[in-house]
DNA sequence: AGTATACATAATGTATACAAATTGGCAGGA
DNA sequence: TCCTGCCAATTTGTATACATTATGTATACT
């Protein structure tokens, strides 16, 4: 049986919600986990207060921690209020940043692109979910970045399939993406906040089609076959 | 020995924060704590990781915890943020309040009048609290209540005088900031956006006009009486 | 005198036993 | 058949003993 610290406990705990190998909305039996990563109640019921405190799950009080859950809702909000966010997010990372944290940023993509080109989706969507973190970081703003890691835990989520390239159209998009990441790095590391902001707002509109396109799919073909298939069997 | 259940001793523990009774940067020590509100340790390390969770108190490991510091860059970070969250939390009020929320803003509207009449500092600043964090409630916004939330901390925290009626001017501002509040529910009732941000934005001003004097007071006279005492003492 | 190290003290972190609450199932009655 | 109330089983919440980590102090050595 695997023995995790509480602390690798906590990173496993953000990287399984995040790639959705725990669905939102799952019922988080402490027993269980508890069971898999070998520590004992007390400092496992300690990660879920502090996964609670960050938005990845929901505690409610004699019934145990959810994963949090994703509506229909949460989809319209997250539309909302993610441009306005990541813009501001943006202009405050080229205005702060610090030179070695332009240098994580380019190895943080680097990574996705390897990930991508090895064709691990989960590792890649970790590792955009990082890119977009560390920008929050540049912009040492504690105050927003409270709203941006909340945005981005959902972002994570709901395009989690998008560094799975299943078409060439989506390969393309997907490279396009981490040209705008390079654009993005470049504009921080001049320190160019209008620059900054255009290329995140580009980025986002890219972002936003995938995630539409994945929550609203091209619908199955309307082939007459198939009804006269289900009248029968009616 | 007062037996608070875990729910109050979090409201508690918020309250003594917001109005700085537990001053920012203060070491909370689990035994203390414990004995003033007779839980046993691990509820009250629980509730201090909520606080944790929610920007109260920072937690360090094997280090305990304290209340959150507010620090000069901090001030700088909220003046630079406050407006455009505010702003845009005031907008999505206006767009999505229920009727009985429209209720409870005009109820605490008027207990902090009440507060400031009786002349209770604390109780005034809670009620201010309580009000914008329930127009917070109304925008139905999780992404970006993380956001106001901690920004309703250090706007307490650094306001915490503002209802303190030192003279017949501050009165004045105080009158002022209440009838704001009551335009801001009308605005809000009425579902006009538009109006509920520039009432919010001139709102923010005369908070911050407030704030910068409190943190920026006028000097003290210069009296050369004094320097000269000054200089026989040295 | 100043520094370093070892030990004592006091804090935080963990494990676990026990208490309280929730859930599901079953029996009895309408 | 459906509803209701009660009991058992499971799960969460609490208290506390024990382990580990930090901190302060005294003493020895340079």
């Amino acid at each position: 049986m695997p023995r995790f610290s509480k602390e690798e406990c906590f990173v496993d705990m953000k990287r399984r919600i995040l790639s959705t190998e725990l669905l939102p909305g799952l019922d988080l039996d402490e027993a269980t986990l508890v069971a898999q990563y070998g520590l004992s109640r007390t400092p496992m019921r300690e990660v879920l207060q502090r996964l609670a405190g960050a938005g990845y799950v929901t505690i409610e009080a004699n019934r145990g921690a959810k994963v949090s859950s994703m509506d229909l809702f949460a989809l319209r909000t997250f539309f909302q209020t993610a441009p306005m966010v990541y813009a501001a997010i943006a202009r405050l990372a080229a205005e702060n940043r610090a030179t070695a944290q332009v240098d994580q940023l380019q190895k943080t993509n680097r990574d996705l692109a390897l990930q991508v080109e090895a064709g691990d989706s989960g590792a890649a969507a970790l590792a955009n979910h990082r890119f977009h973190a560390l920008i929050g970081e540049m912009a040492q703003n504690d105050y927003l970045t409270a709203s941006l890691d909340r945005l981005l835990i959902d972002h994570t989520r709901f395009g989690k399939v998008f560094y799975h390239p299943a078409s060439a159209l989506e390969r393309e998009r997907i490279g396009k993406a981490i040209e705008q990441h390079d654009g993005m790095i470049r504009a921080i590391e001049r320190r160019e906040p209008g620059r900054a902001v255009d290329l995140t707002l580009q980025h986002w509109d890219l972002s936003r089609d995938r995630i539409e396109r994945f929550v609203r799919p091209d619908p199955l073909p309307v082939d007459l076959v198939c009804f006269e298939d289900v009248r029968h069997a009616v």
